[in-house]
DNA sequence: AATTTTTTAGACAGCGTTGTCTAATTCGTC
DNA sequence: GACGAATTAGACAACGCTGTCTAAAAAATT
């Protein structure tokens, strides 16, 4: 009962902290790894090393943890596109290079990375079910991404640099090209190393810029046909 | 006993294959909508119109009947893919608008149909847990089809109508920019209307071809930017 | 060292699902 | 109309999962 003066408000316990993250990492494999119906809270307890019982301590409920793997997830995933949307190249020197470093950070840290396959396996799997939890998904990941992406684009365009005319519809065909060759590969389960990550955003950037590139900034590749 | 001399081999009753295929919708719509682990046999039996039982004498499990759905599903969408393939414009008179029309087709009839998002739903949902049933609809479909439309762009560049280096990537790309608008809307459920495919598959050509075109096939698309 | 809180293992009831079985019924054929 | 095959409704056992409960163990705080 007695309050001691130093360090009066800590925690209860240390652990509890690390076994709630351990248990939302272990759900959000389970979850997308066996559907919400296949999944069981013994598994996740079995992978988080963790006891049944401390499950529903910390999360109560199974559609609870469910929520709050889908909420954790896509705060993550934007988190993670936000802060590669950044490196976005705004003053290109060498633009086709520029683009395919940032195509490749795109793939490599949003899409082909664990959230990123997760989050639209969730999305797939369950998304007619919870509409809701994922209609904001929708709003703060595609919506912005897509925005944020056009405006870079508009801003390339106005620079001089692209020849853009629509950049909202730049901005998807970007994002569409960038996946073109990896979206298959990846849905049964592959693991892609990096040169192939490589290869797809090279590709798509070069068709991109053929399309949207300047001339003047075109011309030092050579786009002859053998 | 006595087996009468005309038309003696007629199946034992005439509703058993409608029920069949029936059946197999039903367990198609259910699967898809719950995923393998959240469908119940019930469900689909009052789905499809059938007793429980009825599900058993067909199929005998819920796994085999599972297998059956997909395989029915990925003959169905292999089948549709390469119909549609074959109303490629291999002649072009104008290739934008032909293209278009062509591109409206596979969305229509192969991407935004139920077989395609149903296929699409279990292939994410369920790939990983049966990976020998999905890597047949690998083969022979995304293998072929790619290889099929890459080897009709070969021959639009060697008539002279495009500008490709590459078939394959080619392929794979025009694939992607047919989709990129449709995507995330079809995930979520939506009903994309007429229009709104045709307006994706104007903006999909569009791009392919300012990057692919011949230049004496575009110019008499205007392409100032204002 | 004592106490309080958290965690654990296990048992448990309640519920839903699968797959089988049986008896009644319907359907198409003769 | 009578026969045989398929279908149906319903009951049924076996099983797995959820969520709760209890008593023991572990961890942290005092």
């Amino acid at each position: 009962m007695a309050l001691s003066d130093i360090a009066p408000d800590i925690q209860p316990a240390r652990s509890h902290a690390a076994k709630r993250v351990s248990i939302l990492e272990a759900a959000t494999d389970v979850f997308c790894r066996e559907g919400y119906a296949g999944a069981n809270i013994d598994m996740i307890a079995a992978e988080a090393g963790v006891s049944r019982q401390t499950i529903y301590n910390h999360h109560g409920d199974k559609e609870k943890l469910f929520v709050a793997v889908v909420r954790a997830l896509t705060e993550r995933a934007n988190a993670g596109i936000f802060a590669t949307l950044a490196t976005f190249p705004d003053h290109p020197a060498d633009i086709e290079a520029e683009l395919v470093a940032f195509a490749v950070r795109l793939n490599r840290n949003c899409i082909c990375n664990s959230d990123g396959k997760y989050l639209r396996k969730l999305l797939e799997a369950e998304g007619q079910r919870y509409p809701e939890l994922f209609a904001g998904w929708r709003q703060d990941g595609p919506g912005k991404i897509w925005a944020a992406l056009a405006a870079r684009f508009a801003r390339l365009a106005h620079g001089g640099h692209l020849d853009v005319d629509d950049p909202d519809v730049a901005a998807r065909q970007f994002m569409a090209l960038i996946n073109a060759d990896l979206h298959v590969s990846m849905v049964l389960g592959e693991q892609l190393g990096e040169e192939r990550v490589r290869e797809a955003a090279k590709n798509a950037v070069r068709t991109f810029l053929r399309a949207y590139g300047r001339p003047s900034a075109l011309p030092r590749q050579s786009r002859t046909v053998n």
